[in-house]
Order: C-alpha cells, then structure tokens, then sequence
DNA sequence: GAGTGGTCTAGACCACATG
DNA sequence: ATGTGGTCTAGACCACTCC
C-alpha cells in the first residue's frame, strides 16, 4: 500500500490509463485541475506524472497537457521495463518450471574473475551454477557469483528457488541498483552441453553487476538463454532534461 | 549548453565523478553542502541527484548520505542506457561502417501490418529495409515503417545516412519517448539471405516503437543483428519510488 | 491574454543512521 | 542529539500553445 502522496496519486492515474478512463492519445486533467481534484501541491502531481512518463504511460508537452501514449493494443506496452523473470516468462507460455543447482562453491577471485565480475581480486565469492527449465526442456543457465560475507547461510536449497526471496525475505537485505548488459553471442560448448539448445548455435547473454542498497556491489550474474524465450522490454526518454 | 541549474549541477557532478574527485564507493558531499556550493535551492541539487541516480552513477542512502556506484574498471560502465548505435559499434570495433538501402516504398497498412507495428490500420506508411555492413560484412539489417505524413520529403538518400538526423536536423521534429522489445530468436530465410551470418542460425531483435514530442507515434523498426556484434545496456533501480 | 507545462525557491516535517 | 536523505507545501516566474 502507497503512504506517499505521489505514490497514491501515480497508482491512481496509472490504473484510471489502464481501465480506459483516459484512453491512448486523450490528455490527462492538467495539472492544476489534479492538484485540485487530489487536494495536494502541484509538486505531488508533477512527480506521479514523471513516474508515469519513466513508466512509458504519459508524455508532456508544454503549453498543451500531458498525452496517455500507453496503446493497450500492443503487448509490449506491458508498462514495466525489464528482463521477464523465469517465473513470468513460465506464466505467459504456460509451461512448468524448474531449477537445478549444478554447481555450489566458494571460490576467491584471481585476476581474471575479477575484471569479468567487478568484484575486487582476493574476494571470497559465492559461486552457482544453474539451469533453468520448461516442461523438462532446459532453456536457460545462470551462473551468479555473490559476495560470501553479505550472504550469509545461503544453501544450495535456497538456490533452487529464488535467490532474491532469500535476499530479501529471509536476510532482509535490500536491493539498490542493478547494471545490465544484453548481447547475443555464440553457444559455447558447454552450452550445448548443459542447454537444450535444439540446433540454436547462438544463445542471448544477459551480464549483471547489481548492488544492495547501501551501495556494495554483491552480485554478478551471466545469464545465458535459448532463442526464442528470451524477452526484454524497455521505455527511453528523449534526454532533453539532462542534456 | 545547459541552461537549467540542475543540468548545471548534474554536469558539473557527473565529470567529478567521471575525473575521479569523487571515486567509486565514496560519498559526495551532503545534499546541505551542495546547497550551499551551487548557490541554489535543495530541490535543484536533489533532481540533479535523481538524474545521476538514473544513469547509475550514484545510489542514495536515508540518513547516510550519496554514494557514487559508478565503477570505471567495469566497461558497462558506460553511463549511458541502450542500445549502441551502428556508429558508435563501428569506432568501437574500429571498422568502416555502411548503409544500404533494399526497399523504400509507400505502403498502406492492412489488419496484420496494423497489429505488429501498432499504427492504425489504412495508414499511409513509408516502408524501409536497410542492411549495415562492417568492412563489407552484412551484420544487420533495419526495417522501418514511418508515418508517411510525419516524414514529407523522406528520400532514399537522407535514409543512406541516419533517418534520425533528418528528422531532428532537416525537419526539426522533436522525439519523445521510444518502446523497445529485445528478443533473440530463429534466423529466418530472408535474414541468411541478406545478412552474412557465418553459419549463425539465430538474431538478435530490437522491435522499437517512436513517438514524437507530440505524442504521436512516428516510426516502428524492428533491427535484426547478427551474433556478435548486438549490445545493450540498462540501469534499473529498485522500485522503492513507485512501489 | 489565458492556459499549459518547466523550473526554481524557501521552508517545513518525517524517517533513518550514527554517535 | 545531530546530520542525512525523503516527502511535501505554497508560491513565483518563465516558455510555449492556442485563441
């Protein structure tokens, strides 16, 4: 539940989008009628608004209002932005999932995993290897290396779910930003070996380094997937404000 | 030139940080003292924070203060999010880029071409199907549908180049948000055809859906890449905002 | 000129971290 | 208790669009 008045106000708008009250390519109320109708400053309302054009819901143009740009009509206006989880990604193709740890081990850093990480060399890193797989075909590996001392207790059952439930659930630990690179590279043979990989001889790669909220970098993550499952979304805007 | 004091701030902050003033997990200053160092209101340094936040090279903490996230060791680093334009791979592969116009047709869009691109159905487009080689190596291929009525004058030769910059430059049209769907799948007959796979029998896709400044939707593209080559970058931040 | 969004200020109160 | 960032307000002025 949102306690923040902006917050309140983003869900608000954001659901009244998605029900059709204001429909793709109609203006919202301007912002002096909002800040009327929620009884809050023009601040709140700016801010529900900014969140809103992040999310690809709304765009502004000064001197006209703000336009709803969300077209419900395409699936790709799904208004978060990201790599689909394993479980989402399970969800929308109907499959059943499952996780296998292949490899669970504490390791430290030389210089060559260092530099891939990012992690500093002689660290004592957590090392997993896992496959993920659909109906019993497996179409993705992640091989993740955490920082030994910000996950303490972490066992190989823990793995087989989520590792950020345990982050998050059982240690309590909260997650800041997270730093992703996507490329699309050759398979390797021990992806042909681990994946079934159909004949595919090329797999999507997502790199990334992600950090806790008190700014130390505890992960990094190479995710290596299947054609044809692989799906990431994403809004940019236009840099005029930080041109 | 920045005119905003923010983008002032955010400038000024973002070189301290690029130049090593204030390295990879230090803090900056208190939002107190960058108050009274710009001269300005907390609001100003704060947007210029939030904007820093974004690009991933700080990370706040309540009741601790800004770290700086941004690690120069790490080449994903780069600071800036998405996709890596056919240039910008160019001067980072070093090799000699070059466009090569297919088609360049006016097409009216039927029910089917309505629903992948998202314009209406019985709109005049203008059809593009571009391949980009690197020393003479086809490694992608751009097919776009513009709005006919949003690019008068459009020929194949502006198209040779960049469509972007007749667009801002020649027409003076403003961009504002894009939408971007990254898949990786199966290499089709017309992809072996064109583009010099090398034996690859899948590509990356980047389906992308333009809108203008005035929130109408300009352009769809979809670009298919060969393996190899294909990079994306993003920074995401936890949802605490929008939660 | 009236209405819209874009920027900025000055000040307030709250939540959290640290000593 | 002090300092930090997180939220919010009330009001101001500017730039742009449209009549």
């Amino acid at each position: 539940m949102p306690k923040a008045v902006f917050q309140t106000i983003y869900h608000d708008l954001k659901q009244k989008i998605e029900n059709g009250t204001y429909p793709y390519q109609s203006f919202l109320p301007s912002e002096a009628e909002l800040t009327q109708a929620y009884g809050c400053s023009r601040s709140s309302v700016r801010r529900a608004l900014s969140v809103l054009a992040t999310d690809g819901y709304v765009q502004s143009q000064q001197g006209k209002g703000v336009r709803v740009i969300r077209n419900p009509a395409l699936i790709d206006a799904s208004g978060y932005n990201g790599l689909e989880t394993f479980n989402e990604l399970a969800e929308r193709c109907g499959f059943t999932p499952a996780t296998h740890v292949l490899v669970f081990e504490e390791v430290e850093a030389d210089e060559a995993l260092a530099d891939v990480t990012g992690f500093a060399a002689g660290s004592k890193l957590t090392h997993i290897l896992r496959s993920r797989s659909a109906d019993g075909t497996v179409i993705s590996t992640d091989e993740s290396y955490y920082l030994s001392d910000e996950v303490p207790g972490l066992s190989p059952a823990d793995v087989e779910n989520s590792v950020y439930a345990y982050l998050e659930g059982t240690l309590g630990m909260k997650i800041g930003t997270s730093k992703r690179t996507i490329t699309v590279d050759v398979a390797t043979e021990a992806d042909k070996r681990i994946m079934d990989l159909d004949g595919f001889n090329a797999v999507g790669i997502m790199r990334s380094h992600t950090f806790d909220a008190d700014g130390v970098m505890i992960e990094y993550t190479e995710s290596r997937q299947r054609p044809g499952f692989f799906s990431y979304h994403e809004t940019a805007i236009r840099p005029s404000a930080l041109a």
